[in-house]
DNA sequence: TTCTTATTTAGAAAATTATCTAAATAAAGA
DNA sequence: TCTTTATTTAGATAATTTTCTAAATAAGAA
């Protein structure tokens, strides 16, 4: 899986300005790239460290690319912080 | 608060370590050292990113400084982890 | 097949990061 | 005050990251 990739993945402005784009729906590489100032080239390759932590992943359909959010590394996440955070009242059971 | 520097603090691996150490009971920068096959500038270093992301604090005693998880940030993160992923049986109430 | 549109890949430059060694600081003890 | 121990800071270097421009690829339309 990857937390290195995935927290890296996620510490990027951009990256996570993507990903709140997704949060609604699916777009094509074109449309992302329109939200910023930035070349479609840097947004492709912002994509790409999105998809290698598999935070999103890619369909095509004809000439565009389709982005869409990948919620389940969300939940490995979620998981990893709520065991460091110490699960108050519930793994300790001498409580 | 600032998500940046938090998910960039928690992409190294030494320092999800350094985390994970924690996670038991407060060390001194010389125990975390230790525990790596790295100098300790190297060591205070990684604990000065951890402190900055505000995911720990420090009380010197004596010669000693003492390093402690801050689970406060962790919260943070984990509702912004909820948000994104989408929170599916609260937040969208037309189900 | 040639053109156009959408997107990625390659290559380069500037900025940031992780690591080391050596030096500096801070506190306590002799 | 001098020495020792714990730790950080400074300066350097190698590796990685972010961004750009220019070129390449992929698919559909004329």
């Amino acid at each position: 899986m990857g937390f290195a990739e995935t927290f890296k993945a996620l510490s990027d402005p951009v990256r996570r300005e993507i990903l709140q784009l997704l949060k609604q729906r699916r777009m094509s590489a074109g449309e992302i790239a329109s939200n910023f100032e930035m070349t479609g080239a840097t947004i492709s390759y912002h994509l790409s460290v999105l998809k290698k932590a598999e935070l999103v992943f890619e369909s095509r359909e004809g000439t565009f690319i389709y982005y869409e959010l990948n919620t389940s590394v969300l939940e490995d996440l979620m998981v990893w912080l709520s065991d460091l955070k110490g699960v108050p009242s519930y793994e300790q059971t001498e409580n």
